[in-house]
DNA sequence: CTGTGTGCAAACTCTTTGCATAAGT
DNA sequence: ACTTATGCAAAGAGTTTGCACACAG
């Protein structure tokens, strides 16, 4: 009767294992914290400062190693900005991103865009995926 | 009656001075080989490259300070990819682009792709510029 | 125990910058 | 002449890697 209590805690280490990585100290708060809230948007730096803020001590090189893992997991997916940093999302499912050039935030797009008329994929090839980002200009309200 | 005779030459010198940036030797070089051709997708690397091929000198760094003045004087456009290097467009109108994920090349996306759907965009905030990128799996024919 | 993961520092890649020299107007 | 651009080499930012030590199973 109270395996509901916490509500937002993601079963991460079964996580883990399913991705045949090993739930060590590091992965498991690496992945609380990014699996915990909901989609997140998040560069290495980003996740090291967070981790070191919950005390929780990582070196950089295993934030990228990490992050690395698991998006070739799947369990995090990459986000094609332009720019030196590369983003990870934790949301892998179909969808887009809005892109804000005033702080160099991502954030989801609610509803389903469509892209159409897209043409044919040259031959030998198959489209793999479609990326989509809305740039804003301005600052956020 | 030989205005016509260089059909594909650019007037490169007027480019330049339109965009308050002085035909150098240099500039005039990278300018030709960009917009000589049709449009074209590169990387700072791709262009020096071709330079020196063509027994033009230049460094590296005169490579980069013009790509980057070109895209501020919107001659260029840079392309969002996922990764290290960073794409610059001759092409500056709206239009989308193939990502061959097999050797890293753009290719300019033939046709009216169309993007419906996109929700308003947040207070403050308005839409800049959309891009889409579709990323091919396999080998060209 | 055995093997995989971690941390550190060094190495690497791409890009930018400072400063003396060269070139455009 | 006066000013702006170039080249070089050094510095920066972000990311990866090699190797000794630590930890999970």
């Amino acid at each position: 009767m109270n395996m509901m209590i916490k509500v937002h805690k993601v079963d991460v280490i079964g996580m883990l294992r399913d991705a045949s990585l090993r739930p060590t100290r590091q992965r498991v708060a690496l992945a609380e914290i990014l699996f915990g809230p909901g989609d997140r948007h998040v560069t290495a730096e980003d996740l090291h400062a967070e981790a070191t803020a919950v005390s929780v001590r990582v070196s950089l090189a295993t934030v990228y190693n990490t992050l690395n893992q698991f998006t070739e997991a799947g369990l995090l997916r990459e986000v094609a900005i332009e720019g030196s940093k590369t983003y990870f999302d934790t949301n892998t499912s179909n969808h887009h991103h809005f892109y804000l050039e005033s702080n160099g935030t991502l954030v989801d797009i609610p509803g389903g865009v469509q892209v159409t008329n897209v043409p044919q994929a040259p031959d030998g090839t198959e489209i793999s995926r479609i990326d989509v980002i809305v740039r804003l200009a301005g600052r956020p309200a």
